[in-house]
DNA sequence: CCCCCATTGTTTGTACACAAACGATTTTTC
DNA sequence: GAAAAATCGTTTGTGTACAAACAATGGGGG
């Protein structure tokens, strides 16, 4: 009973369905990933910024000081990438760095006025790149794909 | 009329709709395909291989031979990032890589009996990585987000 | 036939991404 | 209060990812 229709095909005698890797949400993810990478360096409009940089930015833009791991969780990003983001936006002079005094293993994170104006001038890019990404879809599906890849994530 | 309860909230009195960094495709794409690849790692029974080297693989077992370059528009890697994971491949002697006598601009790539042996080992784990990944959604909904996400790529 | 142009593969440089190991500090626990 | 455990930031090493520039080859169009 219940002969599922699921199984795609089976290519031969013994082996099991077809691993057809157009077909895998990883190749899919990895994909759908570098598309959204390209549309964001193209609409950035700053063309050293990087993603995770413009993250970093807002996040800090949002607590105002933090640590840099306080920060890198809140971006989801380990302590050695971290540690490069870090280092690239001090040498822009966009982040302030300094010695925690409650806490010596600690340096205090926060914007410059150069990392203000930038993340201000950029905001708007970034819905305007969230829309691009998702172009393709209407509403609806905006919604339920948005939706299903939170709870992914 | 239709006073959409879609824009989230202003933040300030000049600036537009807040910008969320957990609301974002992007930064969603980004933490999706980074738990992706944790699952891939810890399934894949092979502590080497890691998620492109296998998408290489695959498609050699798909195609035969082909040449490098083709490969890498098969599995959506650029030329550069395609030479490292060959690199790797033909150190595991994964695959072998001969010239092309037709063609001298040419090489052409294909499974040796290890790389044969080790993608029809690791297949099935291939199989439930997606599982695995996906594994918060019902079947309705692993459909509608793989279709979607197909839109996407 | 030859020059232009496209394609193939390589190299270099920059930027994520993470494991693993490290020294310097807190914090916890006994 | 001192030993044990946890946290913070750093470094190193490996592996994507892509732009840009390159030499070598191949395929036309004039």
């Amino acid at each position: 009973m219940k002969p599922t229709a699921a199984v795609a095909r089976e290519s031969g005698s013994e082996s099991g369905p077809a691993y057809v890797l157009e077909d895998q949400v990883g190749h899919l993810l990895r994909r759908a990933h570098q598309r959204h990478a390209a549309i964001f360096q193209e609409m950035i409009g700053d063309a050293q910024l990087t993603p995770l940089q413009f993250a970093a930015l807002v996040k800090l833009h949002d607590l105002g000081e933090v640590s840099q791991n306080e920060l890198g969780r809140r971006t989801a990003m380990d302590a050695a990438t971290m540690q490069g983001v870090i280092k690239r936006l001090l040498a822009r002079a966009l982040i302030d760095r300094k010695p925690d005094p409650e806490d010596r293993r600690r340096v205090v994170l926060s914007l410059t006025a150069e990392g203000r104006a930038l993340i201000a001038a950029a905001m708007p890019n970034g819905h305007a790149i969230t829309d691009t990404t998702l172009a393709d879809l209407d509403e609806a599906e905006r919604r339920s794909f948005m939706s299903l890849l939170k709870r992914l994530a």
